[in-house]
DNA sequence: GCAGTTCCATACGGCACCGTATGGTCCTAC
DNA sequence: GTAGGACCATACGGTGCCGTATGGAACTGC
């Protein structure tokens, strides 16, 4: 739980940290204890020492994402208390463009099947509309539209990061290209309901 | 290829379809010949008998899906020639809550690390996108305009079909409110670009 | 009503992963 | 420097799936 470097003796953060990795490339399949032992230079030994079977480690793993994807993104643009426009725009911008977390994201939904994975994905996607519906409401929004417009903004992001793994060259390339897409999409979804 | 009804005697559709279903639920790696086999009542003789391997199994069964799932909808929503603004409409409310098709929408866009998945996925997107782009195009949409209105459409098919899945009843349930939501989407996507 | 084809059942070997058991090595404390 | 615990290696049996082989059943034409 402590130890940090060195070339042996790893911690459970090592294995969930690969699980994640592994997560991301093969899907919720690929977090299997014997892979990963082989991955980390290890054996099965180190992974049943740190975890009681393979469902533990993939809630560990599942927790670890939690807290990296969601709270921690949440609090990073609270941190500096802007006004509510721009603290969307900030948060646009800081997430429709992050591949490797799109590539867990999919990974996960894909496999939402399994009930531990699909309870983590409730939480989360809980998590999410509820903050950008807060947004919206705090934007003029009544209440059922913000609503509405934390579902349609979730699903551009969730749209997008399966857009990013599956056709990529379709997304905007260039940085420039990526401002105004997120430009076009931010004053699209900002616009007053009603307006045709 | 022509038997119908009877008890046994199974076809190569029966097993795509079967394993459709397996795909929806449990993802690409539930579609798997001994488990198919069983349910369907049959055992694997049946499966090698009409199909090389697994990969011929799941190779047909993405065909299946690419023919249901994108030319049935196109042709359809192209067969009667109403303007541009209907079609879209046609095609929000055809598409934007069709449970079981997002389920192996899903499922697939999750198992996209396998090469096979990859390029079916690739495929449909590509032909949805640029099917998109032409209708925003006739909306009266500049090239790029429409580009990026039909990445931004698609996104929120994709991500709504991620929800459907993940979380369904943050979604609207009543036939009204869901036509309140495509209505309010189809609002907020049709506004022209450079409104705010 | 018999031969050939079409379709399926059964049995087998192989592989990848799970989880257990048990012994070994290193680290720390005293 | 030795005892106990923390951490890992290795070996084993079990399970679920793949693919092959081979022997039927059921239909088909003649």
């Amino acid at each position: 739980m402590t130890a940090k470097a060195g070339v042996k003796r790893l911690t459970k953060d090592d294995w969930t940290a690969a699980a994640m990795s592994a997560l991301a490339e093969g899907g919720i399949a690929a977090v299997a204890i014997e892979p990963l032992a082989t991955r980390l230079g290890t054996t099965k030994g180190s992974a049943y020492w740190h975890f009681d079977n393979r469902e533990a480690l993939v809630r560990a793993t599942l927790e670890r994402w939690e807290r990296l994807h969601t709270e921690a993104v949440i609090e990073t643009i609270e941190a500096d208390r802007s006004a509510p426009a721009d603290r969307l725009r900030r948060l646009f911008n800081t997430v429709l463009d992050n591949k490797k977390e799109a590539q867990v994201e999919m990974a996960l939904l894909a496999s939402s099947d399994d009930p531990l994975v699909a309870a983590a994905v409730r939480r989360v996607n809980e998590r999410r509309l509820s903050y950008l519906a807060m947004l919206f409401s705090q934007l003029g929004y009544t209440e059922a539209q913000a609503k509405r417009r934390a579902v349609l903004a979730h699903s551009i992001y969730l749209g997008q990061a399966q857009l990013t793994r599956a056709v990529p060259d379709v997304l905007p390339q260039t940085p420039a290209a990526r401002r105004a897409h997120v430009e076009d999409a931010l004053r699209t979804m900002t616009v007053p309901p009603g307006a045709a």
